[in-house]
DNA sequence: CCCCTAAGTTAACCGAGATTAACTTCATAA
DNA sequence: TTATGAAGTTAATCTCGGTTAACTTAGGGG
């Protein structure tokens, strides 16, 4: 299983929510305005992640997910989701819980998420 | 409240922890095997943590908190305590708990922190 | 048709936090 | 008393993830 950092994973898993968002491709400008960072930032991740064979970039700049990529975006995205409704269980009110699962869901490990789902489950 | 990055945190944690371990006074050393880093990266934190007011250095090395050191590090090993109980509450092994809950206490806000003392509390 | 603007890339750079290599200094054992 | 080795520091360097500035390129309006 390929381990990405943190940043990566950011990028991945907006590009995820775009792509879901727009219903096709994804612009490296929507990506800088919604992680607020710079058009560089992109361009160096996104080369980063293409050669990980997680996304692709047409000539146009249009970037899509890879087979792989998806996976991996989705079980990112799954696991915010996860840490996300546990910490509203918990009572954490909306905007916290959104702020610190962005964090959370880079240091969780699997064994923690899977405990984490048992406990919504029951 | 001062707000520290990560790795300052843990350096401070650490010298709470070996703080309570010897009695006394604490050694760049034991900090850099506890935390698996070099000596040179002990010495430019340790001297940051000084620049804060956070610990003390004296002519032979010797490494003490300083009140506001002590009460910092304390909160921060409370908070550190506070998540691996509630994952072993979870059910999430010793060896797992302590890895994550490394990770998770400088991801994790005081309002997430409190809901978490909640849970354990009922 | 030309010009302007928005998007993307490249290059140079920064700060954080680490490393290795090379020193100083101190304490201790022979 | 001196040699040795462990602890600490300094200097130079690396990687990561970002920045700003300057460039290219594509598309649309006058």
């Amino acid at each position: 299983m390929i381990k990405l950092t943190k940043s990566c994973e950011d990028y991945l898993e907006t590009i995820l929510i775009l792509q879901q968002k727009s219903g096709g491709s994804v612009k490296s400008i929507d990506i800088a305005n919604h992680l607020n960072v710079s058009k560089p930032a992109v361009t160096k991740a996104t080369n980063e992640l293409k050669d990980f064979g997680l996304i692709n970039k047409d000539l146009y700049g249009e970037i899509t997910l890879t087979e792989v990529g998806k996976n991996l975006a989705e079980k990112i995205y799954d696991k915010h989701m996860t840490i996300y409704s546990f910490l509203q269980k918990l009572g954490v009110s909306e905007e916290t819980a959104e702020e610190d699962c962005c964090k959370l869901e880079h240091a969780i490990s699997e064994e923690t998420l899977q405990k984490l789902k048992d406990f919504l489950n029951k």
